[in-house]
DNA sequence: GTCTATAACTCGATAGAC
DNA sequence: GTCTATCGAGTTATAGAC
């Protein structure tokens, strides 16, 4: 008879443990012990399924990651019109960070910390595909639609808006003085507001 | 007679080291043998003038964000018109990161490891004051020099659109396959794009 | 104040019983 | 597969000579 793999095997709740703390205190800052205490195991079964720290950590980069960014990208490259493929973007992103929080600031720290094996394992040697837009861009300004736009600018600004709040999220909820429920509303509402931020600085003089 | 206090005393020679080391490497991934090799004397004296790891690193962190914040703030809540406010405040910004492109890293990583902490030694119990702004932006939008904008989200993108770039640098000079040099250039240019870009979609539909 | 030497401790990893 | 016990490398911190 085969075994049923079950959410709770302990493959898994190490998996889970290992997420939650090397996300909250990245490669560096998280310790087995604490991954096992987490995980209701002992130090010596994280070594057994996993030979190392540094491996159980790469598994869960890659795992948090493939999660991540294929709908992303599939959006960003797609032929989807402007006033359309921004707010699929923005509204994608979003989500996928509202129902991780902590995942854009242990990015932005493994981008940092070791960035041609963090996208070496993420990209896997080709990297997305910005040309769509680019020609987008131009066809619009051509049109009159838009005015004359760099399209770097415009996706740093784009990307900055979606991902810096969550990244920053303990200052802007003090300047402001909002609570998590609050913040995740704010968060809601932007899926609309930048997107229409955008777009009326596109349109705009 | 009395000695005179020199750029090179051991104090000093410390202090950079230290800021150097923890900048680039947070508090968990920074080694005080490092630091002690960075000042060019022995781990024994980094205790001996600041008696702790955690004591050192406070003393960096204190001394990084005074010398980050006050202009900043000063811009923020002055009472310059908008089309002058926004440009100022990105220039400076933008400027204080240039000149220290690890800072937003290390920054955000603090927040978000010791919020309570971080605040009360940075602010020391009042935080910026964005009431200046708010009227601004009513006056503004009431003598239709403007839309109707929500402060709050107004705020979040200006300072996502500044400082997002410099945490995610490796990222975006992957996909765009630029230089260090050149994302210098690219930055100088934001410091005028991020204002037309914000004052446009001010204006915009 | 500055050094060398080393104590005290943290933590990843392994050995070996069950 | 899972556990207890322990090793050994690497680090912070201190003692004590100069």
């Amino acid at each position: 008879m085969v075994k049923i793999k079950t959410d709770t095997s302990t493959e898994e709740k190490i998996l889970t443990a290992a997420r939650k703390v090397f996300i909250t205190n990245g490669l560096a800052g998280a310790r087995m012990q604490e991954i096992a205490n987490e995980a209701g195991i002992n130090k010596a079964l994280l070594h057994y399924y996993f030979r190392s720290k540094d491996k159980l950590f790469e598994t869960i980069l890659v795992e948090t990651m493939q999660s991540f960014l294929p709908r992303v990208n599939a959006i960003f490259t797609s032929d989807l019109p402007l006033e359309e493929k921004i707010p699929a973007f923005c509204s994608e992103y979003i989500d996928k960070m509202l129902a991780n929080p902590f995942i854009p600031l242990f990015v932005v720290n493994e981008i940092n910390n070791q960035p041609d094996d963090f996208f070496k394992k993420i990209w896997g040697g080709k990297k997305p595909d910005v040309s769509i837009l680019v020609k987008q861009l131009d066809a619009a300004a051509n049109e009159k639609k838009i005015r004359p736009v760099s399209p770097v600018q415009l996706i740093m600004n784009i990307m900055s808006m979606c991902v810096f709040p969550f990244v920053a999220k303990p200052m802007f909820q003090r300047v402001i003085g909002i609570s998590d429920k609050q913040f995740r509303l704010l968060m809601e509402e932007r899926k609309k507001d930048i997107p229409s931020f955008i777009m009326a600085a596109l349109r705009g003089s």
